[in-house]
DNA sequence: GTAGCAAGCAAGTACCTACTTGCTTGCATC
DNA sequence: GATGCAAGCAAGTAGGTACTTGCTTGCTAC
């Protein structure tokens, strides 16, 4: 029974953090939104640095972080199929990473937690990459970390800032994970498998030109 | 005499609000900064919230913009140079820049003045390429918006998330407008000109692959 | 010199903040 | 039915917050 408050509280916690910050989320707010009493709150978290470190904890770390499978059979689709999944998890946390973030240089441990994820995911692409590379499927003079690095701006930025300032996305929301595929992919030379092109022309599906 | 101290204010007050953001950001704090009691700060701009956003407006809106010029001659060079002062010009905001986005639905208008500058910047970047590619510099079938969008946002990451997460930015400091150039010349497929390789392997200048 | 005015200073108002204390309620177990 | 315990409730503490008021200081212009 104690298990479903705490983890109303945590939710609610997670709610208020997101909207307003750490300085903002004030422990009334946060126990009016689990429809809890304030003292239960203090009762089971015993103040609210220790509550909204337990929140971080449980809502970003048990999250579980998108990695890029080692399957190369076809790229583009995987590497797809990763940004979109990738973009979904960002997005999810958006809120919360972006307050996170900002109050990092003041809370720099909560912010240590809420980038672990991202960035072993970012670590992933590289193997991934370079994995291509030894297969010869990407061009070897192309700067692997430096267009990894830069897609995951991308995203990053695509998650956390589309809806604060969408007119600097152009591409709408469902086709960005295949845009930015292509454009990373052109980047690192990758010309092994058809482009999806932008225009809408009939595509043959299955069809896998190898021109090298 | 009315000037300086007001200046001296407005000073002291970017400087709290970037370390601590809207609702850290103190009248109190901000006045011993400013050296000035807190009540002149009441009498010159009225209440906290004015104070900020006359601030706000003094610091990012007259700051001068990175735009990219229109001369094509030597288009790596300017895309570098362009970029090393975009990426001072937001490193310089970045605190600012960081708070004011994280608080950005609680204050949308602070936001939209702040990236205001940014964007106009992206799309002379845009029309910057396009102007390439017109002249056959760049590969037609590229998607530039994309591209730009991609470039802007590994700007923004290195500028406004280095400090807090640095192993996600591999290259150093120094280095970063270059390598950011030559992967976005690869997106775009710009390969008129040599391409600054990473190694330090001689270079044969002058030579000129296209292969497509 | 004196009038005006910008700034400092001390104190106060009304409210919010995290957090505590003492007591009551309801439920589950023996 | 008695015991224990988790949660609610009301009230309070100590301090911070934006902002105000009344008065003093110091400088500048006539």
């Amino acid at each position: 029974m104690s298990e479903e408050i705490r983890n109303r509280i945590l939710a609610a916690a997670a709610r208020v953090y997101a909207q307003y910050g750490f300085r903002g989320a004030t422990t009334r707010l946060i126990a009016t939104e689990a429809d809890v009493n304030e003292v239960t709150l203090f009762r089971t978290f015993g103040s609210k640095a220790e509550l909204l470190q337990a929140m971080l904890q449980t809502q970003v770390a048990a999250t579980a972080v998108p990695m890029i499978s080692s399957d190369t059979s076809d790229p583009v689709k995987e590497l797809t199929r990763w940004c979109a999944t990738v973009l979904e998890y960002l997005r999810g946390h958006a809120h919360l990473i972006r307050k996170t973030i900002a109050e990092a240089e003041e809370r720099p441990d909560a912010a240590c937690a809420a980038c672990e994820g991202p960035n072993s995911a970012g670590h992933s692409l590289v193997l991934f990459v370079e994995h291509l590379r030894d297969e010869g499927l990407a061009d070897p003079d192309a700067d692997v970390e430096t267009a990894v690095s830069m897609f995951m701006s991308a995203m990053f930025g695509d998650a956390l800032y589309r809806d604060v300032m969408p007119h600097v996305f152009p591409q709408p929301v469902e086709a960005a994970p295949e845009k930015y595929v292509t454009t990373f992919m052109r980047a690192v030379g990758l010309r092994a498998t058809v482009l999806p092109d932008r225009s809408r022309q009939a595509r043959v599906a299955g069809t896998r030109r190898r021109s090298r």
